[in-house]
DNA sequence: CAATCATTTGGCTATATTGCCAAATAGATA
DNA sequence: TATCTATTTGGCAATATAGCCAAATGATTG
């Protein structure tokens, strides 16, 4: 494997890394629907709001969401619709596995 | 956030959380064009044997290959061709993040 | 059956991640 | 300006992950 596909392979591990923790789906998938500001996203997760905002710095770091500053809220986005369409593969994973065990039993 | 969507969310982050590093997206892309034996993506990839067979273990249980026993070798094949999709829209995310840091320089 | 080849498993250490609390920062308001 | 509200940051303990070596398993061959 040369340099440069490893380069390119733990890019793309990082944005992956980002999306794969409960807490991190459900933030994009409330963005997908409607941006919401910290409060409210903490409120819907019911954890510590600095575990939340810690979230939400993964998923921005992974350039996943953006944040916009209105006083004193902070209102977070989905920045790549496309998130969404890859959740739905990942759902047919889901899919299939369940399919297998349905012949099993 | 209910229980049952929690499940969901936790299922799916298992899946992604399979897919977040650099070897086993590696895996990933050459199982997309061929299957391959264990012995040679071990060469490819450059570590110990029994470190690729446990990335391989954690893309199969988590239902993204799946294993074809023949002989004394294990062959092993990428079972949600989605999967790739997916990995455009990571590129994406990539490709925005760079064309931000184009804008700043 | 002994030896060999391909693969997996167990065990260990190093490193990374998670989530809470407390403290810091920053804007809004009295 | 003091206070309140919203958010982030630092720090810590618990837990999970990664990768190597050595040992175990399983099929193949001499």
């Amino acid at each position: 494997m040369n340099d440069n596909r490893k380069r390119r392979l733990e890019a793309r591990a990082n944005i992956i890394k980002a999306m794969a923790h409960p807490t991190r789906l459900f933030i994009i998938e409330e963005l997908s629907k409607s941006e919401q500001c910290v409060c409210k996203l903490t409120e819907m997760i019911g954890a510590d709001m600095s575990t939340v905002s810690k979230h939400l710095s993964i998923l921005r770091t992974a350039g996943i969401i953006q944040d916009d500053k209105r006083g004193a809220q902070v209102f977070y986005q989905l920045k790549t619709p496309c998130i969404m369409k890859y959740l739905e593969c990942i759902e047919s994973v889901l899919l299939k596995s369940s399919q297998e065990l349905y012949k099993i039993i």
